[in-house]
DNA sequence: CGTGTTATTTCTAAAAATAACACGGTGCCTTAGT
C-alpha cells in the first residue's frame, strides 16, 4: 500500500467508525508515521484531536495499544467515552476497580473484544503486568500527557522514567508521546527517558492567540490578595483560580463566596468524592469558579473557561502555560491573569529542592560493582537495605550518569565497568546538579516572563522555541506601549530588534559562552538574549555585556 | 525562600522586640480491618 492509499484508509476509519468527518494535516501526518513503525513525538494543544493520533492506527495495525495516563480519572473518562462510541472499546487496569472488573479487562483484550488498555506507569513496572502485555502483542506504545515523563519522573513518580524499558519488555511497538506543551528540555527528557528512537515532531504550534496575557505586580502580600480578590469576584465567569498552597486555595474560595462569586476550593487534600463532585459540576457550570492548586485540571476539556488566573506563580513557564491552556478552547476571548510578587517565587524554590543522600548513592553502586551477574532492580534494593523507591530514583541517576546500564529482556541492571563506585557517584552527582540547575533556571524564566519589558507573548513562545514575528497587541505590555502618548505602531510593544536589521542572534540559534559552555538561543529583546545552555539551563544576558566580553561565539 | 505562629528575652513585671520553629504540591499503590 503506497502512501496515499494508506491516507485514504486512514480517512475512512475515521470516518466510518470514530464519526470524524475529516483529519487534520498533522493528526493524519503522525499516523503515518507510526503507520510506518516510526516513533513519533506530538505537541499539539488539548482539544485539538491528539487521542484521535492512536485511536485510529490502532484499527489498522492489528494488535492492541497500550496507552500510559497519569491519573485514574482520566482513564476513566477515556475509556467511558470509547464505549459510548461506535470506535473499539477500551479497558483499565489500575487499583480503583474490583478485581474482576480488571480480569475482564484483561479478558476483553485477549479475546480482541477491545482494543485500547490504559495503565499508570506504576503498573508498568510490574512484571506480572509487563509478562500479560507482552502476550498480547500490542501494536502501539503510547504516553499520554508526556510532559509528566519530565514534571514527575525525576521525583514524584519515578516509575515515569522506566517507562522506556516497559515498552522493550513488553515487545517494543512504536512509542508516541502526546503533549499539549514541552519547552526543548522536556521534550528532551521525554525522547531519552521514552528510549524513542530517531522520533518525529509533530506540533501544530503553541500558540492560543484569543487568550489575552497580562501580569499585575505587587510589593506586599496583602494589596496582592485584595487585587486577586477583587479581580476575580468582577471577572467573566467561568474561570479557574490557581493558588499556590491548599490554605490559600481555601481563604480565596471563602472570600469569593462571601462577595457573592459561586466559588469552591480544590486540592488533592480533599476526599476523592468531593474533587469529583467539584469538577463535575464545574465542568456543568457550578461552582463558576474553582479555586486549585496544581492539582486541578489535567483531563479538562471545558471549552468556554474564560479565565485562568494565577494567585502567585508556578514553579516554571512550562506549569504556567499548561495551566493557562485550559482558558478559551471554543477559540474566544479568554484571560490570563498572573498576580505576581517576586517573593512568591521563594516557595516554588523550595518546593524545587529536593536533597541528594550521596551515602546512599555510593552504597548502591558499590553493590553494583560488587555483582557478578545482573540484578533486578528490587533485589538490588533489597542487597542495600533501601527501599525499592529510593533505590530507583538512585539508579535512574546513575543510568543517566552512564554508570549504570539496563539489559535483556528482563531489564536487569548491571555496572559500567571501569569507574570507582567513588567515580560513578560523582557522575551521578553532577547529574542531580545540573538537573537543579535547569530548575531554578525555570524558575527564573517565569520571574523573566513576569517581569519582561517587552511583548509577553513572544517571551512565552520563544520559551518554548517558537518565534512570534511582530509582537502581540494582546498581551498587557502592547496594549500599555498603545497608550503612551506618541506611540507610532499603536498596540504593538515593540521593542524587539527592528525587522531587517538582524540582531547579532537568531532564535534557535547555536551558541557558546565561556563558562556555561554550548547553547540554544531562545528569545531575542531590545537589549537583552535568553539562551538556554545544556549545562546551566536558561539565563538571560545582556547584549552590550556579551559583545563587551565576546562571550557568546556561534557553535 | 518567605510567612505566620509560638517561645524567649529584655537596661527588671507589662509590653514589645527578637529568636526559634514549622510549614508549604502533584498520585499512583497496598492491604488489614470494618
Amino acid at each position: 500500500m503506497d502512501e496515499r492509499e494508506r491516507g485514504a484508509e486512514l480517512r475512512r476509519v475515521a470516518r466510518e467508525r470514530f464519526g470524524w468527518s475529516d483529519l487534520g494535516a498533522e493528526q493524519a501526518e503522525a499516523m503515518q508515521e507510526l503507520l510506518d513503525g516510526r516513533d513519533v513525538l506530538v505537541v499539539m494543544p488539548t482539544g485539538s484531536g491528539k487521542s484521535a493520533i492512536y485511536q485510529v492506527p490502532t484499527v489498522l495495525l492489528g494488535g492492541p495499544a497500550v496507552v500510559v495516563s497519569p491519573l485514574i480519572a482520566l482513564q476513566r473518562d477515556q475509556v467511558t467515552g470509547l464505549r459510548d462510541s461506535e470506535a473499539p472499546d477500551a479497558v483499565a487496569v489500575n487499583s480503583a476497580q474490583s478485581r474482576s472488573v480488571t480480569d475482564e479487562g484483561w479478558q476483553a483484550v485477549e479475546d480482541g473484544d477491545a482494543e485500547y488498555l490504559f495503565l499508570s506507569p506504576e503498573q508498568l513496572a510490574r512484571k506480572d503486568v509487563l509478562e500479560r502485555l507482552r502476550e498480547l502483542r500490542p501494536s502501539l506504545f503510547v504516553v499520554d500527557e508526556a510532559h509528566c515523563v519530565s514534571a514527575w519522573g525525576h521525583d514524584f513518580r519515578p516509575d515515569y522514567l522506566t517507562l522506556g524499558d516497559a515498552a522493550e519488555r513488553l515487545g517494543r511497538p512504536p512509542v508516541l508521546a502526546l503533549t499539549a506543551t514541552a519547552a526543548a528540555p522536556v521534550r528532551e527528557d521525554i525522547v531519552e527517558h521514552l528510549h524513542m528512537r530517531d522520533p518525529r515532531l509533530v506540533t501544530t504550534g503553541t500558540d492560543r492567540p484569543a487568550i489575552r496575557l497580562t501580569v499585575h505586580t505587587y510589593t506586599d502580600d496583602p494589596s496582592k490578595r485584595e487585587a486577586v480578590s477583587r479581580w476575580t469576584a468582577s471577572a467573566t465567569t467561568p474561570g479557574i483560580l490557581y493558588t499556590a498552597t491548599r490554605k490559600d486555595a481555601e481563604a480565596y474560595a471563602e472570600r469569593l463566596r462571601e462577595d457573592g462569586v459561586d466559588a469552591e476550593a480544590y486540592h488533592a487534600g480533599l476526599k476523592a468524592a468531593e474533587r469529583r463532585r467539584i469538577q463535575d459540576g464545574f465542568m456543568e457550570g457550578a461552582p463558576a469558579v474553582v479555586v486549585a492548586t496544581s492539582a486541578f485540571g489535567m483531563g479538562i476539556d471545558k471549552p468556554d473557561v474564560r479565565f485562568v488566573a494565577h494567585a502567585s506563580a508556578p514553579e516554571s513557564l512550562d506549569s504556567y502555560y499548561q495551566e493557562v491552556g485550559r482558558a478559551g478552547r471554543d477559540g474566544e476571548a479568554a484571560d490570563a491573569v498572573l498576580f505576581y510578587r517576586p517573593e512568591d517565587l521563594g516557595l516554588q524554590k523550595f518546593l524545587t529542592s529536593r536533597s541528594l543522600d550521596t551515602e546512599a548513592l555510593r552504597r548502591i553502586m558499590g553493590t553494583l560493582l560488587e555483582q557478578e551477574a545482573p540484578q533486578s532492580r528490587s533485589r538490588t534494593a533489597e542487597l542495600c537495605g533501601l527501599s525499592r523507591r529510593k533505590a530507583g530514583d538512585l539508579l535512574n541517576l546513575l543510568e543517566e550518569a552512564g554508570a549504570m546500564v539496563v539489559e535483556g529482556r528482563r531489564r536487569a541492571v548491571r555496572a559500567v565497568s571501569g569507574r570507582s563506585a567513588e567515580e560513578a557517584a560523582e557522575a551521578a552527582e553532577e547529574v542531580f546538579e545540573r538537573r537543579r540547575r535547569i530548575d531554578r533556571s525555570r524558575i527564573e524564566m517565569m520571574r523573566g516572563y513576569a517581569e519582561t519589558p517587552s511583548c509577553r507573548r513572544q517571551y512565552l513562545l520563544g520559551y518554548f522555541g517558537e518565534q512570534l514575528d511582530a509582537p502581540c497587541g494582546r498581551c498587557d505590555v502592547c496594549e500599555r506601549v498603545a497608550d503612551e502618548p506618541g506611540a507610532v505602531d499603536a498596540g504593538r510593544a515593540d521593542t524587539s530588534p527592528p525587522a531587517g536589521e538582524a540582531g547579532p542572534y537568531e532564535p534557535n540559534e547555536r551558541v557558546r559562552h565561556a563558562d556555561w559552555g554550548a547553547g540554544t538561543v531562545m528569545h531575542m529583546e531590545e537589549d537583552r538574549v535568553v539562551v538556554l545552555f545544556e549545562q546551566v539551563g536558561y539565563k538571560t544576558l545582556s547584549l552590550s555585556a556579551v559583545e563587551e566580553g565576546d562571550l557568546l561565539t556561534g557553535a
